[in-house]
DNA sequence: TTGCAATTTGTTATGATTACAAATTTACAA
DNA sequence: TTGTAAATTTGTAATCATAACAAATTGCAA
């Protein structure tokens, strides 16, 4: 499906820097943020500007076409995968992992959760820690 | 116990203003932000300085003594409830719930997750929507 | 083509957070 | 008790993500 034909099933009228930014998510699975967007983009379109990014993004989330991580207090990240699924925040790498049902079942029960009669809009599940390659390498720095 | 023994048991040496943060976080269940808790400390300690509290609330996230949330974009808050517990955010009037094991039982998991050989430091469940109160509000003005 | 609404852009403002160095307090040895 | 180094606190200035805003541009219908 064309990137056009998708933003527009979540109501979003296309245009020139929408879909480039939603094609960006789509091909960039890292979780960029604004900033690392715009670094990107600014290349292929000179006039881009930064509040596009932020106007794009906004209405992306709001219209449930890309989820916004709020997993790290420095910045906001984006993602353009809106499945039921959790992320990992390495502290050391600052990468973010994905994580699927597959690997950690509870994920599926998220979106059933009730709380009272609360209307409950969006459920993450967001956890932090040292990844693996990190780990190895502190390991390989403290046995020098 | 006294709130000097408990930072005590956290490794962190107690002091004037480092009591004050943790009484008002012990006392405060809002989940208060840097400038709330100085709003409010500013009156006793008036030499008090945004600086400490910031400074205060990272040694305590650091060691164990408090959790910071990151549950909404603007920005930190804090939480001296160290138990095991998600949040809920109202986008509409802000106020972050408290969501306990008890009414919401798959809390009770999250300690023992896993994720490879990842080395999981911290998970928070949060939840964001429109909260009871603000739903009746809004129905309210819908019928008029 | 004309005109209006939607979108984009660039600049400026805001506000949370951090960096940093000076001032103060604390701990402790002499 | 006194002196001194370390720890802590403080105030100011800098940084940086994000929002506000108005002007410029684009899309589109009449």
């Amino acid at each position: 499906m064309r990137v056009e034909d998708y933003i527009l099933k979540f109501g979003i009228k296309p245009s020139v820097q929408r879909v480039a930014v939603m094609k960006y998510l789509m091909t960039h699975k890292t979780h960029p943020t604004v900033e690392e967007i715009y670094e990107a983009l600014h290349e292929e379109i000179s006039t881009l500007s930064k509040t596009t990014i932020y106007n794009t993004l906004k209405l992306f989330v709001e219209n449930g076409a890309a989820a916004q991580l709020n997993i790290e207090d420095k910045c906001v990240h984006f993602d353009g995968d809106i499945s039921a699924h959790a992320h990992f925040l390495c502290q050391h790498c600052g990468m973010i992992y994905d994580i699927f049902p597959s690997k950690m079942p509870i994920i599926n029960e998220l979106s059933s959760l009730e709380f009272g009669s609360h209307n409950i809009q969006n459920v993450q599940l967001n956890l932090t820690g040292i990844c693996e390659k990190c780990m190895k390498k502190q390991k390989v720095k403290e046995s020098k």
